[in-house]
Order: structure tokens, then C-alpha cells, then sequence
RNA sequence: GGAGCCGUGCCUCAAUGGUCACAGGAGCGGAUUUAUAAUCCGAGAUCUGCUGCGGACACAGCAGGUGGGGGUUCAAGUCCCCCCGGCUCCGCCA
């Protein structure tokens, strides 16, 4: 209690204490917010409330905005990635909303695919060979299912608003029936073919990949050169060679191809020599390489015996090294200089260059590699009884039985390892390779009409609409048009059993699938009613009209086809299974896809950048294909996310901070704060570090509305609010403030430039309100009568700037925006949450234009700066205290004079936090400031003003120490027992109905 | 190989071509018991050159200084070119 009097051995007074008449800040606002254990209750709250579905209720009638929702993979815990990208569109949603837009979000998930069917293999195991297909499905669903579970609760954990109970999944059975309709759209309308061709293969996974589902890695691979001998005439080249003992060399990585290696290519532009080595034998490399052969073959010393173009090779016929096999020369001007031999070793089925030269010489692209990676050896070419040794093994166990195999018959010139990228499987990370296969294919170069009527190809039209879409920033129109540009046809088909089936009966005569709309349509119908599974689970008879003939060759046997669309395809389609189909989006989605009216709403697609070869393009083919459009009008994307080391955090690897530990030790709120405290279009480092820092910020924003609210403790709007022309002029600086960071913080929510909100926000927090306004109004809202004018327009004030920034931050600070808004002034019709509620409209938090006033306190804050360095100097002289006890003389000229003797003094005194303060001009009260500073501080100040317009000096107060408010005045007295309380609060206290308490009765 | 991003104090970072380059954190110095698990104030850019001094150190002042170097401009952290460093994406056939 009272210390000074117990110590002094007086009893302690009962009569009321002087500070006790203090109206200081009161509220309820926890200083320390416990994230970790209250934003699940306000979760809680939130559902209980239905707050989504009221939402999409306040929303109804207003403007639409998209934002469509990329599907997240089902397969684990969401990393620190999820989070930028949930939390980004998150900030979208409730930004559009509170701007005034009906803003629905569907958060989808991607369910089908080969992790998730390798992790139930290996979960099943053995059972799996027993099991029917539906039942590994149904463990599929399931497992995916978790995930979708575990993502759901985790996504809405850091804060994220959407339609969480009934997300979209591509394994919904409706959402698998849209995808067969798409891809039966495709079929009808001709992008579909069947064909042999090289492909991405995982012999891991046995499945064929996309380029997109190919991730190039270090491999080590056998680098070896092989000796093809020469069969035909030799003279043909050059009448030097005549007789002689004539070879090519060709280079490779790959030892494993040669059992199907059936050309050797070469460039027809390029110089070749023949070159005579040592052993007396001949070769053929280009002329651009031969030094470099020469020394990796140990040649030795090497004679030139002629030079002759590339073109003249071709037709020549070499001798396999180990088949019985004739080799073509052949010509290919993917032939390069810088490495290898500038002879290429050919093997149609395991090159997209080697099979599209193979084409042009009619070579058979068979490709005796199958689906584990076993090589099978062509018995056309294999006489002996015994098979090669290689003969059955994996590619990889063959290369070395391959080298010895052309070590032992002499074949072998040079060979070493060569650590080089070399393509892997994105989802096992094992190295994949090239196997010509029947892959179903949509083809790019398909021709279709342009809507005024003229022909094209798909391709084309697809880079014409890439050109209407607003890409963020600006640079992913160029990526994603060259992607588009220059990418073979779509490969569609998987070797899986998780995923949608390419539903289509194959004539077992000519192998061409039956297209009728009419049968496509049924099996839609089935897969809408019982799920993918019906495909596998029913009999190719009920399927199938029993009169259907092969429209082709006549024939009446079909087979079911057992391959999966690839599941880029699936999500590629969400815009039809979702946008289109989803009752809360299909008619804001329609009036999108028409384009017509007045109200077209913006379609927003926002991702990782690696999306411009993932879902953007997926997307953007299958709307194109099938809807002659982009799916989206807007295309955002973010970079990645680096942990402290630089290193990139990607859905593969999963490395990282984990966000949802962040939220457990933190809060989500901190989570949302980091995310909004980078610049998503950039790579954004993510550290425990800097968590810490969000996590700092947290607690000054949140004391600054504790701060805020405790003063707005007895303040009611509607009976106190001062007129804005009745506030005080500070007042009316700090609106006029309020205004301008509203109008700039509303034009970066449209821009997305949340890092500048969060900045902006930050820094007013800081600078203006606690540091300045906050700091400057202590001593009116701790010392005035509660209803006086001056308070009440203080408090007015405190109240528009908390209204307005409470919903400014309410994208982003979900749960403490929420909280605050709990402890506002009650307001008559208030909204039950701060997401109800619209974003604050600057003209109504202060009429006029904010620059003049803005610009005119410009010029008092440079003095305040000046003041507080006088104070800090008198400090520094021995004089200890706080700014009260500082009295200050400024010294100013001319005009600036003028201007601040137009300030009253008690407001220079409020904005300088000082207990008086004395104007002098320079020239005009000489004699004045001699007095106050003295002639030698004088003399000094008049030789060094010329560069400046003022001068500060503080020295201690004069007057007394009023007791209440602690300013130095002439006028204090007693008020009743307490003593020394200067006239202001004399007045304050009268106003206020407290009489000068009197001394208690002697005991 | 192609494309792009980034480089600002010890750290994290801001800045329509326009004041003396924002702010925070850490550290330093100080104040406050009336936001107190809180708040406020102050000093503070690594370096280079020059001046003050007979000279050195220290100090003070001035000029330059936003990875380095050029250029455009009345004016450049910002625009252009080159270089260095870090990162990402795309491509990568033997």
C-alpha cells in the first residue's frame, strides 16, 4: 500500500488516495494472449456460430470472387508450404469479403496416384496380390481419406476460413464421373490417341510418368565408349579407307540400351574424320571431337586419313557389338558436338530422338524392357543356346555384365563413371527410364476452330488464351507459354490401379477403342452412382451392348482397358468437377465463362510457381479442350520456401519448420503473421528465428489494442463521440493519419501486397500510436474528468483508429482481430465477429484530405525530435527525470515563429510531454532568451542557426510537482488533504464530484 | 544451356525516379512503478577520401557510400548495361 508513510513510522491513512482519482486503462483484453490453448476455443466458436455459412448469407446478392482452390496432395501432415499457400488465399478470401465481394472458398484435395498406392502396397504387402481391386481401393480412399482428415483440421487450426465440412476430393465419386466425362470429352471430340511411344517409365513403380512427375537428380552412371566395326564398303567414304579395317565409336551412359541399340546417328553438317590409330585400326568421329576420343580411347597417336560430312554416313552398316545385328548410319541434327563422339548409339525404344529417327528409317520400336525393368533379350538376335548373362536382369544389374560382355570381345575402347542429372521419379526418387510403350496420348497438335470460324491447333489456341489471363508477376505468362510451346502430347495414361479409369473398350481385333456419346455416357452415370470402383467391379457384358461392333474392323470381341488417367488430369479438371458442378460456384463460374454482363467475376488461381508445369497447365489444356478457354482470369504465384540454409522446402522433400508445431508452441496467429510478413512472390526464408520475431510483433500489436481498448473504457458512442470539427486539432491529425493508412492498406489488400499491410501496419503501431499519440495522450485520458470534452475527443479518436484497424487486420490477425472486437464499445447492430463485418471506408473515419494536415505535422514532428535530444542532453548533465520535469525553450525565426506561437501552449505542452515550454523568436525576444539561456549559449546558437529553422533547450521545471498529474506549475494547492494539486485538476476533480476529502478524525 | 529472382546497418527487412534511405530485433546508454510479463527516450552503417593538428592516436567536421563498376537523369536503392555472390524454375538426348 502507501510505502513512504508505513516506512516513516506514520500510520497509514485511510483517506482516499490522490491516484485513485486517475482514470487509467481498464479492460479485460489479456495482456498475454495463451494462442496455443484460446484459439482453439475461438475455433470452437466459430463453428458453433456457423460463421462460414453466415458469411456466405451476408454475402449473397453482393459481387462474386473466385478463388479456386488448388488441391493439396492427401498423403501427410501439411508443411510450412500448405501454410504459406492456405494462408495467403485465406488472406485473399477475407480481404475480397470484407472489401465488399462474395468470396466463397471450397478447399479441394488430391486424392488418386502412386504415393498413396505405394504406401498401401507396402501397408498391404503380400495381401495385396490376393486382394481384388476394389479392395485395395477401398484401402486407397481410406488412407487418403486420413489425410484429407488430419489436412482439414490442420488447415483450419493456422486460421483459414472455407467450406472445411464438404471440401471437393477427386475421389469423390461425383468429382470421378465429371473426370471421365472430361476425358471422354477429349475421346469425342479427337485429342485422343493410343499410341507406341518412348515415355518417362519408373521401373520402381512400373508406371509410366508425365515430364511434370520427372525430377532430374545426381546419378552416377557407367560412361563408356563401344567399337561398332563397319560392314559396308569403306571406299564409299573415301578412296583412302579402301581395304582398311574401319569402326565408328559411339559414347553412352546407358550400357543397358545396346541390346536394343539398332542405328547409329549421326549430324549430316558436322565434319567427320577417319582417323588411324596406333593399333593400325580406322574410326569415325567427328572432327570436333577426335582429340577428346582419341585420349579417352587411348588411340595413341592418330593419323587423319580423310574429312567428310556427317551426310555421307548415312546408310552404312556397322556390326552390333554383341547381337547378330546389322546397324544402320543414320542421320539426326540432335547429333551434338560438345560430347561424346559425334556418333549416337540408336535404340528406338528408349529415346524420344532415337524413336522419332527410328520412325524415319523404319526401325522397330519393340522394346524388349518390360515394366519391372528386366531386359529381355530379342531372340531374332540371339543364336547361341545359352542366353546372354544379362539376359532377365534389370537394366541397372545389366550394365556391368554389358561392359564385360564388349570388354571380352574387345568392343570396349575406354569407359569410367560420369556423375551427371539425370531424370528421377518425383515420387520415389529412383532413376527412371526411357521404354517405347502403348500410352494413350492427347495430342497438342490437334486442330480445332477458333470461335470466328478459323482452324488452328489446340497448342496455338492454348498460347492465345495463356495472353488474356493476368499472371502475378508477370513473368510466369512467358514460362508458362514456352512450357506450352514446346511440350510433346500429353501422356494420360498410368499403370496403376488408384485413379480414374481410362473407361474404354478396345477392339481386340484392331485395338482401337470404341467412341459412342451415348455409351460414354452411361458409364458416367455409373461412376456418378457407384464410384470409379464400378469399372473393375462389373462384367464387360453388362458394360456392353452385346451387338457393339468395332466401328473400325467389324469386330465383336472387346477388352476393357485397365490403365488410369494420370492424376494431373484429374485436378487438371477441377474447374469442370468443382467450378462448374459445385451449386455455391457454378453460376458466379458460368457468368465467368461466358463473360458477359456487367458483374463478370475475376477466377483466381493462386500456387507455387512450380504449378506453371503442374495444375496452372493441366488446367489450362483441359478448359481449352473442352471449353475453348482459360479456367481463370487471374493466375498468382508464390515462391518457395526456404529453410536457413537456403534450401528449398518442396512437397517431396517435406523439410522445414513445421507450422503446425509454430501454432502448438505459438500460435496460429503467429503462423499467419509470418506469412503475411513476406513477400510471397519471392522465395521467403522460414526459421524458428524468425518465427520468434512474428511472435515479438504479435505482443507489441496486441499490447497497442490492449492499450487502445483499456482507454476506451466508459466510452459509449453514441452519447460521447465528438463531431469530427469539434475534435482537437492532435485529434484530428491522428484521424487524418487513420485515413491515409486505410486508403493504402485497402489498395494493397486488391494488390495483394500483404508484406506492405503488415509493414505498414506494424510501423503505425509503433510510431504513431504507441510511441507518439498513445504516449502524448496519457496525461489528458489519465487526468481529465472522464466526460470532458478533451477526453471524449481523445477517446472518440482512440475508438475510430481501433474500429478501423481492428478490420484492417482481420485478414490476417484472424483470432486476436476477433478477440478485440469482444471488447469493443457496444454498437447497436454490431456484427457477431469482425469477419462479418466490411472493411472501415476512409472517408468515413475522416472527412477531408489527410496530405495538407499530414504534411503540416511534418514539420512539429522534427521539433519533437529536437526536443527530446534538448531533454536527453540536460539528462546527460546530471539531471535526472522524465520529460515532465523538463521545462523547454525553443528558439525559432521568422515565419516558424509565427507558426508555432499559433499552437496554444497547452497543446505544445501535450505534444512535447514536457511541463511548459517557452517560444522565442531570435532576433525579436534577444533579450528574453539571454535571460533564460544566458549570453555565452546565445551568442552560440545565433553564429550556428544559419542552417537551421530551431533550436531546442530543456531545463528543469519551474514551479511545483502537482501531485495528481505531475506536470510543474505556478499554481498548485491543497485540495483537502492532499496536497499540491495544480488548478487543472482541481477542476478535473471537481468535475468529476470528488470533494477535497477531509482529514479523519483524530484517534 | 535457357529464363527469372534476390543482394540495403550485427540480424530481419521497407521505400510511385524526388526530404536527411522506413521500421523492428539484438546489443549499448538512460528514464519510468500513470500500458509494468508493460512503456518511453537517446546514441548507433562497415568503409573510403578530405579538413582541423607540426605529426600520430583519439576526436570533430565535411564528402562519398544501398554487393562492385559504368550509364541515363536536374535527381537513382529504384531505370539501362557489365561483373561478382546467393537462390529458384525450365531444359538436359547418347
Amino acid at each position: 500500500m502507501n510505502k513512504s508513510a508505513s516506512q516513516n513510522g506514520v500510520p497509514m491513512s485511510p483517506a482516499p488516495e490522490l491516484k485513485a482519482t486517475l482514470t487509467l486503462p481498464q479492460t479485460a483484453f489479456a495482456m498475454k494472449a495463451n494462442l496455443p490453448q484460446n484459439e482453439p476455443l475461438r475455433l470452437a466458436r466459430w463453428t458453433s456460430l456457423g460463421l462460414y455459412e453466415k458469411l456466405r448469407k451476408a454475402g449473397r446478392g453482393r459481387p462474386v470472387y473466385l478463388l479456386h482452390d488448388g488441391p493439396p496432395y492427401a498423403n501427410g501432415p501439411i508443411h510450412l508450404g500448405h501454410a504459406l499457400n492456405k494462408g495467403l488465399k485465406d488472406f485473399v478470401v477475407k480481404s475480397k469479403t470484407m472489401a465488399g465481394f462474395d468470396a466463397p472458398y471450397v478447399p479441394g484435395y488430391d486424392c488418386h496416384g502412386l504415393p498413396i498406392e505405394i504406401k498401401v502396397d507396402e501397408k498391404l504387402g503380400h495381401k495385396k496380390l490376393e486382394m481384388p481391386v476394389p479392395a485395395v481401393l477401398e484401402a486407397c480412399r481410406a488412407y487418403a481419406q486420413k489425410y484429407v482428415g488430419l489436412q482439414t483440421e490442420q488447415f483450419e487450426r493456422i486460421g483459414c476460413f472455407g467450406r472445411w465440412e464438404t471440401p471437393y476430393k477427386t475421389m469423390a465419386r461425383g468429382y470421378e464421373a465429371r473426370t471421365l466425362e472430361a476425358f471422354y470429352g477429349f475421346l469425342e471430340k479427337g485429342f485422343v490417341y493410343r499410341g507406341l511411344k518412348p515415355v518417362y517409365w519408373c521401373i520402381h513403380d512400373r508406371t509410366a510418368l508425365a515430364e511434370a512427375e520427372v525430377e532430374y537428380e545426381n546419378h552416377t552412371s557407367p560412361s563408356i565408349y563401344v567399337r561398332y566395326r563397319l560392314t559396308s564398303d569403306p571406299a564409299a567414304i573415301a578412296p583412302a579407307l579402301a581395304g582398311r579395317q574401319v569402326s565408328t565409336i559411339v559414347w553412352t551412359t546407358t550400357p543397358w540400351t545396346l541390346p536394343a541399340s539398332l542405328a547409329v546417328a549421326f549430324h549430316p553438317d558436322f565434319d567427320y574424320v577417319a582417323l588411324e590409330a596406333e593399333s593400325g585400326e580406322v574410326y569415325l568421329v567427328a572432327a570436333a571431337l577426335a582429340e577428346q576420343v582419341a585420349a579417352a580411347c587411348r588411340l595413341g597417336h592418330t593419323k587423319q586419313l580423310a574429312r567428310f560430312k556427317g551426310a555421307l554416313l548415312e546408310r552404312l552398316t556397322f556390326q552390333h557389338p554383341f547381337l547378330e545385328r546389322s546397324i544402320l548410319g543414320v542421320l539426326g541434327d540432335y547429333v551434338t558436338a560438345d560430347t561424346g563422339t559425334g556418333a549416337v548409339h540408336t535404340a528406338p525404344a528408349h529415346g524420344a530422338d532415337d524413336f522419332y529417327t527410328g520412325q524415319r528409317y523404319s526401325l522397330d520400336p519393340t522394346c524388349r524392357v518390360d515394366a519391372g525393368g528386366h531386359i529381355h533379350v530379342d531372340p531374332a538376335a540371339w543364336h547361341l543356346a545359352q542366353p546372354p548373362a544379362f539376359d532377365g536382369l534389370n537394366v541397372w544389374k545389366a550394365n556391368p555384365i554389358i561392359v564385360a560382355m564388349l570388354e571380352e570381345r574387345g568392343a570396349l575402347l575406354g569407359g569410367g563413371q560420369l556423375e551427371h542429372s539425370y531424370p528421377h521419379c518425383w515420387r520415389c526418387h529412383h532413376p527412371v527410364i526411357f521404354r517405347a510403350t502403348e500410352q494413350w496420348f492427347i495430342s497438342l497438335e490437334t486442330p480445332v476452330k477458333r470461335a470466328d470460324g478459323s482452324e488452328t491447333t489446340f497448342r496455338q489456341v492454348a498460347i492465345e488464351e495463356i495472353d488474356k489471363v493476368i499472371w502475378d508477376p508477370a513473368w510466369g505468362k512467358e514460362r508458362i507459354t514456352n512450357m506450352i510451346a514446346t511440350r510433346p502430347d500429353w501422356c494420360i495414361s498410368r499403370q496403376r490401379i488408384w485413379g480414374v479409369p481410362i473407361a474404354v473398350f478396345l477392339c481386340e481385333g484392331c485395338n482401337l477403342p470404341i467412341v459412342d456419346a451415348a455409351l460414354n455416357r452411361g458409364i458416367v452415370d455409373l461412376f456418378e452412382r457407384e464410384g470409379a470402383e464400378a469399372w473393375h467391379t462389373t462384367p464387360l457384358e453388362v458394360l456392353l451392348p452385346a451387338a457393339a461392333a468395332c466401328a473400325h474392323c467389324g469386330g465383336t470381341a472387346f477388352r476393357k482397358e485397365t490403365d488410369i488417367l494420370d492424376v494431373w488430369f484429374d485436378s487438371g479438371v477441377s474447374w469442370l468437377a468443382v467450378c462448374e458442378s459445385d451449386p455455391d460456384l457454378s453460376q458466379a463460374y458460368s457468368l465467368f465463362q461466358k463473360g458477359e454482363g456487367r458483374e463478370v467475376p475475376e477466377v483466381l488461381y493462386l500456387e507455387g510457381g512450380d504449378q506453371h508445369r503442374g495444375w496452372f497447365h493441366s488446367s489450362l489444356l483441359t478448359s481449352v479442350a473442352l471449353r475453348g478457354r482459360a479456367p481463370y482470369s487471374h493466375v498468382a504465384t508464390a515462391g518457395w520456401t526456404l529453410d536457413e540454409q537456403g534450401r528449398a522446402m518442396s512437397k517431396s522433400l517435406g523439410n522445414g519448420v513445421d507450422p503446425i508445431d509454430i501454432a502448438n508452441r505459438m500460435g496460429g496467429e503467429i503462423v499467419r503473421l509470418w506469412v503475411a510478413s513476406v513477400d510471397f512472390r519471392e522465395d521467403t526464408a522460414a526459421s524458428e528465428n524468425l518465427m520468434q520475431r512474428c511472435a515479438e510483433l504479435y505482443k507489441k500489436l496486441r499490447n497497442t489494442f490492449r492499450f487502445l481498448l483499456g482507454n476506451l473504457h466508459g466510452f459509449v458512442p453514441a452519447r460521447d463521440r465528438v463531431p469530427e470539427a469539434e475534435l482537437l486539432p492532435l485529434d484530428r491529425y491522428m484521424l487524418a493519419r487513420t485515413r491515409d493508412l486505410t486508403e493504402k492498406i485497402l489498395a494493397w489488400y486488391e494488390a495483394f501486397e500483404f508484406h506492405r499491410v503488415y509493414q505498414a501496419v506494424n510501423e503505425f503501431a509503433i510510431v504513431d500510436l504507441s510511441a507518439f499519440y498513445l504516449d502524448v495522450l496519457k496525461d489528458r485520458m489519465y487526468t481529465f474528468a472522464p466526460t470532458s470534452t478533451a477526453r471524449r475527443s481523445a477517446q472518440t479518436v482512440l475508438w475510430q483508429v481501433t474500429e478501423a484497424l481492428v478490420r484492417l487486420v482481420a485478414p490476417i490477425l484472424t483470432f486476436t482481430a476477433d478477440e478485440i472486437w469482444e471488447h469493443l464499445p457496444a454498437v447497436e447492430g454490431r456484427e457477431a465477429s469482425v469477419h462479418l463485418a466490411l472493411f472501415p471506408k476512409p472517408e468515413e473515419i475522416f472527412s477531408g484530405d489527410p496530405a495538407p494536415i499530414l504534411a503540416e505535422w511534418q514539420k512539429l514532428f522534427a521539433l519533437r525530435d529536437e526536443v527530446f535530444r534538448a531533454i536527453e542532453d540536460w539528462r546527460k548533465e546530471g539531471s535526472v527525470g522524465k520529460g515532465l520535469e523538463a521545462s523547454v525553450t525553443i528558439v525559432a525565426s521568422g515565419d516558424f515563429t509565427q507558426f508555432l506561437r499559433s499552437i496554444s501552449k497547452d497543446r505544445m505542452q501535450e505534444f512535447l510531454n514536457v511541463s511548459s515550454v517557452f517560444v522565442g523568436d531570435l532576433y525579436a525576444d534577444s533579450g528574453e532568451l539571454r535571460n533564460l539561456l544566458g549570453d555565452q549559449a546565445y551568442d552560440l546558437i545565433k553564429s550556428t542557426f544559419a542552417n537551421r529553422s530551431f533550436r531546442a533547450f530543456a531545463s528543469r521545471a519551474i514551479g511545483t510537482k502537482c501531485n495528481r498529474c505531475w506536470r510543474y506549475t505556478h499554481d498548485t494547492a491543497n485540495y483537502g488533504i492532499w496536497q499540491n494539486v495544480c488548478t487543472r485538476c482541481q477542476s478535473a476533480l471537481c468535475e468529476m464530484g470528488i470533494a477535497p476529502p477531509q482529514p479523519e478524525a483524530e484517534k
